[in-house]
DNA sequence: CAGGAAATAATTTGATCATATTCTGGGGCA
DNA sequence: TGCCCCAGAATATGATCAAATTATTTCCTG
């Protein structure tokens, strides 16, 4: 078969022309993940429509797909917006990542390539200075990425997609829990997790993820918790 | 006397109107689900338009709710296709219907009133019915509705929405399996599940429902396998 | 006469469709 | 065999219809 080499001959110029409903998607999803609309805030179709200037069938698409991936909800017939986290919700979610999330790293410590290793290493340096700098976003976006190329290395794609499922659902609550207690005592296990990676200890290696996962969702359930009906 | 006399006359119309999109999505999500499209098989936008008689717009929105869902996988940039599973994909889906499974029926068991056990039961027995009388799709379609009143019963919504997820990926090949084997030797430890939960041991509930996730999943894997490359 | 509730009118929003535009894949021709 | 053109499919837009929510008005009651 005649393999249609373009793919991996230019590295970035390699994207033709990206679909209207895929960048609203990403965007739309971004704006979920990283806090960007609040819990509870609710939008219309024509108001994103607007305020991403894109027609309307993009961004329905990208609404459904959202939906589906739980991470915005159909609020009656007419609104959608981002859920707000129960108390019960929270526990689900603690339970399901302290299962996946060690699992994936104990099969992504079997797997990864040193390449790999540095890739996290980086990611987990840039991580620090977003801390140091009280850059809350930035912190944000590169604990997920971190965790996201965790995911990535165990090559278990079923697995992965429902951690990146579990991700989008608490990302907003993170953001405002992070926002109220500041950049200081944030959990960063990650440390750990690589000394355990580079030695090959996948056992350590998911007991350290195991540990963040723990102590970052409970930071969560403690924020919403004493916060009461944030609703 | 207001105009809008439209047909509330009607006896059963007591439903408000299911947008097309919705009826749509759960013609495909059925049609995948008991295997009517086969793995591999691959479907266009138009296709389905006129296969449904629905205009193109509500299907696309369905497919993309299916594809974030993972039942459909978009192959390249111009077909949509049921999912072939890999050996990899099947030992992922076993490892997290044996952790997911297992914890649904012990909240289930946990929370289940008596009107729930009947519920169950009844279902049982139908399905039983189905086996005896060879009706493969009748049995999907009950072994099916079994585990999902179960989810529902454990009252745990995230953790049933990724159960419900799993569940599509590998509909397709279960009818496939069991199309090749025949409904004979069909897994069915509900008799021991519905004991243990009557008897109000979760803990024999969710050893019972993991031997049947086991024993149903293991047989899809044998005979994936064997039958090699189906693609 | 005033306040409130119910009904109605108006505006906003969602759902669907018909249509134009773009892109991909295949077939024909050199 | 390789290039170019064409057919068909998918994407995207705007319009149109239906539904719902909000605002307004009117009527009834205290």
């Amino acid at each position: 078969m005649t393999t249609t080499a373009q793919d991996l001959s230019t590295p970035e110029a390699a994207l033709p022309r990206l679909p209207a409903h895929e960048v609203i998607y990403r965007q739309l999803r971004d704006l979920v993940l990283f806090g960007d609309l609040a819990p509870g805030e609710a939008v219309t179709i024509q108001g994103l429509s607007e305020r991403l200037g894109a027609g309307m069938t993009p961004v329905r698409e990208a609404l459904r797909r959202l939906i589906a991936e739980g991470a915005l909800v159909f609020q009656g017939n007419r609104r959608v917006s981002v859920p707000l986290l129960s108390a019960d919700n929270i526990s689900e979610l603690i339970l399901a990542r302290q299962w996946v999330d060690p699992h994936l790293a104990l099969r992504a410590t079997e797997r990864a390539r040193l390449s790999d290793l540095d890739q996290l290493r980086a990611l987990d340096d840039e991580l620090d200075v977003a801390i140091a700098r009280g850059d809350l976003r930035a912190y944000l976006e590169l604990n997920y990425r971190f965790h996201k190329r965790l995911y990535e290395i165990a090559e278990a794609p079923i697995l992965a997609r429902m951690a990146d499922g579990l991700w989008l659902r608490f990302g907003p609550s993170l953001r405002v829990v992070c926002g109220r207690m500041g950049t200081q005592n944030l959990p960063d296990k990650h440390k750990a997790m690589l000394e355990a990676m580079q030695a090959r200890d996948s056992e350590a290696a998911a007991r350290a993820i195991r540990e963040d996962v723990i102590q970052g969702m409970e930071q969560v359930r403690q924020s919403l918790e004493q916060s009461g009906a944030l609703c």
